[in-house]
DNA sequence: CGTGTTTGACCCGCGC
DNA sequence: GCGCGGGTCAAACACG
């Protein structure tokens, strides 16, 4: 339970433009703020699924924020424009599970919530976040489980070319606010 | 006035 | 082919 600043610190650091901006970075134990954590991804390879993972990212990365939906591009409403030329990428996501009494989990960027729905299986709803910075595409969605409400699962889709917005202050200070929910 | 949220409708993939 | 469930859009609204 002592970890949970390894797990925050590193996405405090502003990213280089290689790597990671998200907690990825410490393999070993850098989750001890999570009960459980679970990636979902589609293929991932047994053995080393956390490097698997990462390289799948970062082609994503770099596909979405190079080329398929530039901001503001009224060519192809993201609706119709999914037909394009580009291929089937189903991005890879990954999520974690944090014990939280919040829902927003402020991890320094700044969200714009774009959608809500009920899920199956869920009486809470899940909700659909957007990072508001230029260019970036970064989505997260962020969901409640039944069974403990206590839990909140939120899932990472894309990464960050951009550095965190906020002051690392504040993100202390929702760190100690989870170090409360965390202790449990 | 700018920015973020709410909310219903729409779209699309997938299983039956 | 159809229905269901999940994901997104966008207009209206709320708030600083």
């Amino acid at each position: 339970m002592e970890n949970y600043q390894t797990f925050f610190s590193s996405p405090a650091i502003p990213p280089t433009s290689s790597s990671l901006s998200l907690n990825m970075g410490n393999p070993h134990g850098a989750y001890s703020t999570t009960d459980h954590l679970q990636f979902q991804n589609n293929k991932s390879p047994p053995a080393n699924g956390f490097l698997g993972l990462m390289s799948d990212m970062e082609v994503s990365n770099n596909i979405n924020s190079s080329q398929s939906k530039s901001f503001g591009g009224p060519e192809g409403a993201v609706r119709s424009g999914t037909k394009k030329g580009e291929k089937k990428i189903r991005k890879p996501r990954y999520a974690f599970q944090t014990r939280s009494q919040v829902d927003i989990l402020d991890d320094g960027y700044r969200w714009r919530k774009y959608g809500q729905k009920a899920v199956k299986n869920n009486k809470f709803p899940r909700s659909y976040y957007r990072c508001t910075h230029q260019g970036c595409n970064v989505k997260k969605q962020v969901q409640r489980l039944t069974k403990d409400e206590g839990i909140v699962v939120t899932t990472y889709e894309g990464m960050h070319s951009h550095p965190i917005e906020k002051s690392t202050d504040n993100f202390e200070h929702i760190l100690s606010q989870m170090q409360i929910y965390t202790s449990i």
